[in-house]
DNA sequence: CTTTTAAGATACCGATCGGTATCTTTGCGC
DNA sequence: GCGCAAAGATACCGATCGGTATCTTAAAAG
């Protein structure tokens, strides 16, 4: 039946990119089917409601961000330099962002409130994977010996992703890349204190 | 008639609790009128669009955040407390924020694209200011001889800003101040670096 | 007390919202 | 080629959207 994927996709992918640049809330099923070239008969088919198409966008979203993140991650063998892949990530974020409307993870935990406890869920979740992979190569960096073992590893993790979150923030509202590149210039100082 | 001023304020005051909270596309001018008790005859007479309401809301909001601020700094006399004390006022905005909803800057900041460019003006202004009192503190702090004279005054702002929003954004996901207290650790650390 | 004027309520506008029921079309198994 | 099940289109639902025109009401001026 003409390809139940390939359309699943393209309405996904579709949503995806209009959630991220125009919010959830302010995004209607018209502005999909109008951008995906289906019909609301179709979006329904595939997904039972529009909360529930929100989910499966954010997941997707937070796919093609973490597919990148870790495919420049493994193309660094050093702990230092990979963590520096994941500042040069986030550098180009203003200029040529994976998706329309920066970080789907940024975008999504500020829109959520008490009304959207799922998309809360599935954006902390997100957060917490961010994180975790950030630990994982401190972790396999001290165990090569490629940084010092006294560190904090949550702590680190934790002012890494909150700068750049923030520095996202910061350069959609001035339009420049700017704030980013002071704050990957501050990150890499730090990256730098705790190498071997 | 019926006091003008007060009404006008009331209205404002709901309309920016509920934008900071749920977000500006997402609440109506029903939400609004069910929040203050007026109609819509009352809101359209004080604001001639939602849009416009939206505007002068984030000002509103953005003048809660500053006057607390600017009243925190103004308690403390050295530059090193007077930045400590932006820090203290972080700390408390997950368990009592001044607004619901967490900072009206990375909200707004966040919720904007292209179609709302009034909206991104007034808040990428609001970002400026709060990076400009930063750099005045710094300023001030090295005229009085309590800041080391060679700092990059901008690159401190700019991680001290982008940080602790990246950190409420984390706090709101998670709902606990565990990432926020992290952050502020960070930034006292870098604050004692700084002191002469 | 009466007049005036502005504040606020009411009723309505067309458009759009999320969602559903139903109909048509398409591709696959036979 | 035929039948069948699934994909997708169409038409419609009540509710709500932002906005406006009009009416009532209340407070201040005389």
């Amino acid at each position: 039946m003409r390809n139940r994927d390939e359309t699943r996709g393209i309405i996904l992918h579709q949503a995806g990119v209009l959630f991220n640049s125009q919010g959830y809330k302010a995004t209607s099923i018209g502005h999909i089917t109008a951008a995906s070239g289906f019909t609301k008969g179709a979006v329904y088919r595939h997904f039972k409601s529009k909360e529930k198409l929100e989910e499966q966008a954010l997941v997707y979203l937070a796919g093609i961000m973490f597919e990148i993140l870790t495919k420049r991650i493994k193309e660094q063998s050093r702990a230092g330099d990979k963590l520096r892949a994941i500042l040069n990530y986030f550098k180009s974020y203003i200029h040529k962002p994976p998706i329309k409307g920066g970080c789907p993870l940024l975008n999504a935990a500020v829109e959520v409130d008490d009304g959207s406890p799922l998309l809360r869920k599935k954006a902390h979740s997100i957060l917490e994977i961010l994180k975790g992979s950030i630990i994982h190569i401190l972790n396999r960096g001290i165990e090569f010996g490629q940084v010092k073992k006294k560190i904090d590893k949550n702590y680190f993790a934790t002012v890494m992703v909150a700068s750049l979150e923030g520095a996202i923030m910061m350069s959609k509202l001035s339009r420049s890349d700017t704030d980013i590149l002071v704050v990957v210039a501050h990150l890499e100082k730090m990256i730098a204190e705790i190498e071997v």
